[in-house]
RNA sequence: GCGCGGGUGGCUUAGUCGGUUAGAGCACCCGGCUGAUAACCGGGAGGUCGCAGGUUCAAGUCCUGCCUCGCGCACCA
């Protein structure tokens, strides 16, 4: 048998760490799993973070929310796994190890070696896992991380290897050779979703340079932001529908600034349409020349001999291309094949000499021109211009006619920060494009949470899907299992059996080979350093690149189990996932790649339910970030107001797919209001409970039997409960919680306890007392289960000490869907399901009449203000006017009014007068312009009951318009002389109005039960500063001058309330040192001893 | 430049289908209540609802344009 122990004072944080102890002791997240075995499954795939950088507060947000729905869909009855995850590959840990062992080139790295380098990143990626742990456990989210899938691992990465060779087999995954962003720091491409991070608004000069025709005098003018790229200039692209301009300079500019220039009688040809903006100087139009009749014109190579010519017999032409615009340079595109996309597809069409004048490394190659061979090209843009000024001999002379800088977004490294070259490279990529189709049918039929990320920003990336270039000429990550010969034929591995045993081919082939155990570590250099077989018969040596880490985490709901290769198939069970939840910022990072793979390998959606979470900002707006050194630390308020707290906050600071701004001070506020007012009545509960034995087993009185305060915060508490299930299905968690947090603060606390406050008090065993008991039992149980999923501590030490049991493995008040037989984690039988709640009954009208009865003593405490009269001091009468019948409230309502008696008083008009407003909803569209002047005669009308009755009897035309009933709002006020304040309740038709009116006069009992509740009120809180037992009596002296008569009756009571063993009321001046108060000219002094 | 989401007292925010006096919380001031907690109750002060137009009897809400913040896309020549 449970019997609940005394509460005590809260500390939160203990409180916490404790039970963190307990849950540890009892594994209480293995049980709470294990209590729901039979359920439907309820898949969640945990988003591996990467444990190299320390978690902050916006960690705890994601973390939060995934805990939340795990923690509720069990409760519900679902089996749901949680198999904690680490990403441990790719660029950022390289750039770590980079830096700490200072190997900022590859050629470094591979002069360290890079079985080291490997190890040294494998070492890396767990520098702060211990804090991560720690971060978890103390928030509570409960996940497996003693057996989390890790990225690095040889069956993580035989899985991924098993879905490159679904893709290829599919011929999804193809070698191609394509311009792409890339970072010759790091040395490695990129695909658009990290280009995407680290665009920059840089200041760069623009130049138009002169490109001579060679048989005319004429030169074509084009604009290029990229200086470097001039030298592997070979083409220049015109739109042939664009017309351009032959103009001579006429005469020289005003002000010239900058290099650059054109002599007088030079003649330049550009788009007409941008002449205005790119020439300085006064021109003629000599010719009009449509692009198409510019094609095919040669002319003179800028730098002799940067690009040789080979075979092409387009090289420095003039080209044709539909997609050149007129919208900025001069209408004519700088061709460099191997430095843009278009440039690259265009000289592969026309056939246009295709070499590099740029290294990998960034730098010239040698034999561009003397000033800028070996040089780093974004440190040549000057030099680029002094040559083409023509300072030196070795080039034509003049060619500059402007520069110019320009503004503009430019994409740079997200590592290194350094600033990407468009540059033509090998690259592999998964030919994304062939299956848009099926992305877009099945990003269709997940449930987005918002709704407008799944349709607007993650359907707009996949309309614009691109391949994906998916490999890196990179060391750490998972290689790219292909293996290719001289001749371009090529074999792709899908597991470590296929590996051995192409390994064990070629060596019957005669190609040596180390050998290939069956744990073979899959990574580089040891895969890099096997050769296999043709079937030809030649060497094939594997394809230097590791995979974009983003696709290591897209194989996460197989590779995780390492499927295909585990046998108890976890996965055909567990795919596609039913819940996910990341931030927004992973629109095109992990919700895109799941989605990517799943789709190429599967044909099959990867999740369901996707939860996208706003950016976490600082207290400022500022997006958190490592740089900014703006994050902060969730210790900080784990240590202070606790995991519950901080949880509880950033649930119901806001949608959780809004940005949310994290204030340091809500969190406190939260632990305030939320957290100390449930504790204050759970401990409330607890300390009368040990106190007088309560035994929560006891057949409790049935609810009907129960008063009215009980039976109405059940019914309140049933209400409240399904519209949080409603609020938590709709993923409207910040409603849920805040309309909970209400109930607790206002209606448990702030009515029920407080009303319950003398029930409890009596020391008798009595029915009322124990429904009380009881009541308040069920309430809070109930409580700690909905709370649960989203603050899992305070609760649980509730529950625990009322039920004896975790509430982590209670089920949900609002039914377990779950635990049908049946079910799935999207269909299960309703009325089964309702079947399985366990809530209170509901009362509705009764919960209206407890909001009218409330606002009724509220109202009470304002007309007294108004009409100056103490709250202590009783009113012989009070009279409650119109609306329900509140009769069985009466006793509540004087005790809150401080009446002697309630009366129902029918005759309005003793008290009140009525006014008329306009019901502009049903008068407008009869009244249309008209309507506020009617509303002004409405309101201004001297006789409102003469012109409600002429209204009634349809008498009544006000400029022009038959107003009717329907028409017009009857409101309440009181007379004046009165103390009176009128309620309304409800809206539209079903508003009532209820007036409260008080006796203002006073007798002599009055002024006696008054005084004695003043003095009564200062012993009991001069009892409170000594510090005093509840239980503990006491002696008590009063002096009363100019003071009401205090009649016996009001004598004894203040000496029953205070527990005064002796009292003694004396008239005259009171002793020195005592203290007193005043209350309406009446001076007391009094004394409290402890005895 | 294009798209999405914001902009409401000092701060955090609610505001449904366009409807009467824009609602809370924190902080501030005054008063009250309390064996009721870091609480509670009443009152006060504090709002050009980003700006400007428009539709309408009526706009925080709908439309247009602009400003601004965040995010995403495209930024090529």
């Amino acid at each position: 048998m449970v019997r609940p122990s005394a509460a005590g004072d809260l500390d939160a944080v203990s409180l916490e760490t404790a039970l963190l102890d307990t849950w540890k002791n009892e594994n209480a997240f293995e049980s709470s799993i294990g209590s729901s075995k039979d359920g439907a499954p309820f898949i969640f795939l945990e988003g591996p973070p990467t444990a190299n950088g320390k978690p902050g507060i916006h960690h705890v947000v994601a973390r939060a929310y995934k805990d939340l729905v795990c923690r509720w869909k069990t409760m519900e009855g679902f089996l749901v796994q949680r198999k904690g995850g680490w990403d441990t590959h790719g660029l950022p840990v390289e750039i770590e190890v980079q830096k700490r062992l200072d190997l900022m080139s590859n050629e470094s790295i591979e002069e360290f070696g890079m079985q080291a380098f490997n190890d040294a990143c494998r070492e890396s990626v767990w520098t702060y896992e211990s804090a991560w742990r720690e971060m978890t456990e103390r928030m509570a989210y409960w996940v497996d991380l003693d057996n989390p899938y890790v990225t690095l691992d040889n069956n993580y990465v035989e899985s991924c290897w098993w879905a490159l060779k679904q893709m290829f087999d599919k011929n999804l995954l193809y070698r191609g050779h394509k311009v792409l962003p890339y970072c010759p720091q790091t040395g490695t491409s990129y695909s658009s979703h990290e280009v995407a991070l680290g665009y920059k608004e840089v200041e760069e000069p623009s130049v138009y340079i002169k490109f001579k025709l060679t048989d005319d005098d004429a030169s074509i003018l084009a604009w290029t932001t990229t200086p470097w790229t001039l030298p592997g200039n070979v083409g220049l692209a015109v739109g042939p529908e664009v017309t351009y301009a032959r103009c001579r300079i006429r005469e020289e500019p005003e002000g010239w600034k900058g290099r650059g220039g054109a002599r007088v009688g030079e003649e330049l040809i550009l788009a007409k349409d941008l002449m205005g903006e790119v020439l300085r100087h006064h021109v003629d139009i000599i010719e009009e020349i449509p692009g198409s009749a510019l094609v095919g014109r040669s002319y003179e190579p800028l730098f002799p001999g940067a690009v040789p010519r080979g075979d092409s017999d387009t090289a420095w032409t003039v080209l044709s291309a539909d997609w050149v615009t007129t919208t900025d340079g001069t209408g004519v595109v700088h061709t460099a094949v191997m430095y843009g996309e278009d440039d690259y597809n265009l000289g592969m069409e026309v056939g246009l000499p295709a070499y590099h004048t740029v290294g990998m490394n960034g730098h010239f190659v040698p034999g561009i021109h003397p000033q800028l061979d070996g040089r780093y090209v974004k440190e040549c843009d000057d030099s680029v211009m002094e040559i083409l000024v023509g300072q030196n001999e070795n080039v034509s002379s003049g060619l500059l006619y402007r520069e110019k800088s320009y503004l503009h977004d430019y994409p740079h490294c997200w590592r290194t920060d350094h600033p990407l070259l468009y540059y033509a490279m090998d690259s592999w990529f998964v030919r994304m494009t062939a299956v848009k189709e099926r992305l877009l049918e099945f990003n269709d039929g997940v449930e987005w949470a918002p709704d407008w990320v799944g349709e607007g920003r993650f359907g707009e990336w996949i309309r614009n899907v691109k391949d994906w270039a998916i490999s890196r000429e990179r060391y750490w990550g998972t290689p790219l299992p292909v293996w290719r010969d001289e001749d371009g034929n090529m074999k792709c591995i899908g597991s470590i059996a296929e590996l051995q045993e192409e390994v064990a081919k070629a060596k019957a082939a005669g190609i040596e080979n180390p050998d290939c155990p069956a744990d073979v570590d899959l990574h580089r250099p040891v895969v890099d350093g096997f050769t296999l077989v043709s079937e030809h018969g030649k060497p094939m040596k594997r394809e230097p690149f590791v995979m974009d880490c983003w696709f290591d985490s897209g194989c996460a709901p197989f590779a995780q189990w390492h499927h295909p290769f585990d046998e108890e198939n976890t996965f055909d069970s567990s795919f596609p996932v039913d819940y996910i939840c990341e931030g927004v910022d992973q629109t095109r990072g992990w919700f895109y790649t799941l989605l990517a793979v799943s789709t190429t390998v599967f044909d099959s959606p990867a999740y369901k339910r996707c939860l996208s979470l706003g950016l976490i900002l600082d207290a400022e707006g500022k997006k958190m970030s490592k740089s900014k050194g703006n994050i902060v630390d969730p210790w900080d308020h784990f240590n202070r107001e606790g995991a519950d707290a901080t949880r509880w906050y950033m649930v119901t600071a806001g949608a959780p797919w809004n940005p949310l701004k994290f204030d340091s001070n809500g969190v406190r506020e939260t632990y305030a209001k939320m957290f100390l007012t449930l504790w204050n009545v759970y401990r409330f509960h607890a300390d009368y409970a040990a106190l007088d034995g309560f035994d929560p087993e006891t057949q409790p009185l049935p609810v009907e039997e129960r008063s009215r305060l009980d039976r109405w915060i059940l019914s309140k508490l049933h209400t409240t409960a399904r519209a949080y299930h409603e609020g938590f299905t709709s993923w409207n968690f910040h409603k849920a919680c805040r309309d909970l947090e209400d109930f607790i603060v206002n209606d448990l606390s702030n009515w029920y306890v407080r009303r319950s406050r003398r029930r409890l008090w009596d020391e008798a065993e009595s029915n009322d007392k124990l429904a009380c008991q009881h009541t308040l039992h069920e309430v809070l149980i109930t409580l700690s289960k909905l709370i649960a999923p989203v603050s899992p501590f305070m609760v649980d030490t509730i529950h625990r000490n009322l039920t004896g049991t975790s509430v982590h493995l209670a089920d949900w008040p609002v039914g377990t869907p779950g635990s049908i037989e049946g079910a799935t984690a999207d269909v299960w039988d309703e009325t089964r399901c309702e079947a399985t709640t366990n809530l209170p009954p509901q009362d509705s009208q009764l919960e209206n009449e407890m909001e009218l009865v409330r606002e009724l003593a509220e109202t009470g405490r304002r007309i007294r203000i108004d009409a100056q009269r103490r709250q202590r001091l009783p009113c012989a009468e009070g009279f409650i006017v119109a609306g329900p019948n509140l009769e069985p409230y009466h006793d509540l309502l004087s005790e809150e009014l401080n009446v002697e008696t309630i009366s129902i008083e029918t005759d309005l008009d003793r008290f009140q007068q009525i006014a008329l407003a306009v019901n502009f909803r049903a008068l407008a569209p009869k009244a249309k312009g008209d309507v506020n002047a009617i509303a002004n005669e409405l309101k201004g009308n001297e006789d409102p009951e003469a012109l409600l009755a002429d209204i009634k009897a349809g008498n009544c035309i006000i400029m022009g318009v038959a107003i009717e009933e329907s028409d017009v709002e009857v409101r309440r006020t009181e007379r004046d002389g009165f103390a009176a304040a009128t309620v309304t309740l409800g809206e539209g038709d079903e508003a009532q109005h209820v007036s409260l009116v008080l006796d203002m006069q006073d007798t002599p009992e009055l002024l006696s039960k008054g005084l004695a509740r003043d003095i009564t009120r200062r012993i009991q809180s001069k009892r409170k500063d000594l510090n005093l037992e509840i239980e503990a009596t006491i002696d008590v002296d009063v002096w009363m001058t100019n003071a009401p008569e205090l009649f016996a009756d009001d004598q004894e009571w203040i000496a029953k309330e205070t527990r005064a063993s002796g009292i003694a009321f004396n008239s005259d001046n009171a002793p020195e040192g005592t203290e007193n108060f005043d209350v309406d000219g009446a001076h007391i002094s009094y004394r409290v001893q402890s005895n």
